[in-house]
DNA sequence: TGGAAACCCTGTAGCAACTACAGGGTCAAG
DNA sequence: CTTGACCCTGTAGTTGCTACAGGGTTTCCA
């Protein structure tokens, strides 16, 4: 099958695939005589592996971290363990920081609620008190929620 | 005073005030005869603006427009309104898919307990059965979750 | 048979929000 | 007078893609 045929299948944008390639994530296809690439259903799985931890949030280099444990079965799975440790308790970070996120944004959206002129704007004038007065931790020094880290890609 | 302690006061790297002022987001200082930046305190208080800005998860754009209605006071506040409520969607969202994240990964987390051999490993056959079945769903077709988009940035 | 649409190729540049140099100049202390 | 800490500009790297530009190929329909 040819890369349209199998970003179908995958639901993966065909850049995305070619993208993989050149990172090695996804094994050089043969090519037709014409240059195009040649997929089989060995790739079709390959990619749906890839595409599935990146829906578990993982980084292209843990990935291909992983790819090297289905290629050596033999070594131990400590480091697989260590993987999944590692991103759940980033996942849990994530959220911590987001709740502490929503509720300061649920203040300050408190602070104004129809639509009037912005010198009268509590959530500007929020905002303002906050970068000016000493005791706002939230963004001072080594940050501490981590929340700016996630919060937008 | 000079950049880096400018830096110090706010918690925020030489590099990135430099950056800042690149994107418009804080102004122009005057400079010395060597060239050397020389800020005053108003950029102190910009700068925490930015910076607490940044923390509650606004993109620069964003900001970028809030300082835009702290310069024109007369404007209605209505878009800043709507700003704050897409950010706290926003939120919402992430944490949505995060809570959803963190159930998938101890799910899988829950097929290894002790370090054994790869070919053994519960993830890796987790991870292998969800790529190859069509019944996960989590990252076939047009994404669900959303996940994969602020998992890490 | 011809021509348009749909597909494929490589290579490069862009996004966000920084971060990290390289290769210089300046300044204060000892 | 030299060492080290600071500052400057400019450019390139990061992550995970996405979007061209400027070509070639294949397929379908008339």
């Amino acid at each position: 099958m040819r890369i349209g045929e199998l970003a179908r299948l995958t639901g993966c944008e065909v850049e995305t695939i070619r993208y993989y390639e050149r990172e090695g994530l996804l094994d050089k296809p043969q090519r037709t005589l014409a240059g195009y690439r040649a997929y089989r259903h060995e790739h079709v799985a390959q990619l749906n592996f890839v595409r599935h931890c990146r829906s578990l949030g993982m980084t292209l280099a843990e990935i291909r971290l992983l790819q090297d444990y289905r290629a050596h079965p033999e070594r131990t799975c400590e480091v697989v363990n260590r993987l999944l440790d590692t991103q759940i308790e980033r996942v849990r970070e994530q959220i911590a920081a987001l709740h502490l996120l929503e509720q300061q944004l649920r203040a300050l959206r408190e602070r104004c609620h129809e639509g009037h002129a912005a010198r009268d704007c509590g959530i500007l004038q929020g905002l303002e008190q906050a970068a000016e007065g000493s005791e706002c931790p939230c963004h001072g020094r080594k940050r501490a929620t981590g929340a700016e880290e996630q919060a937008r890609g």
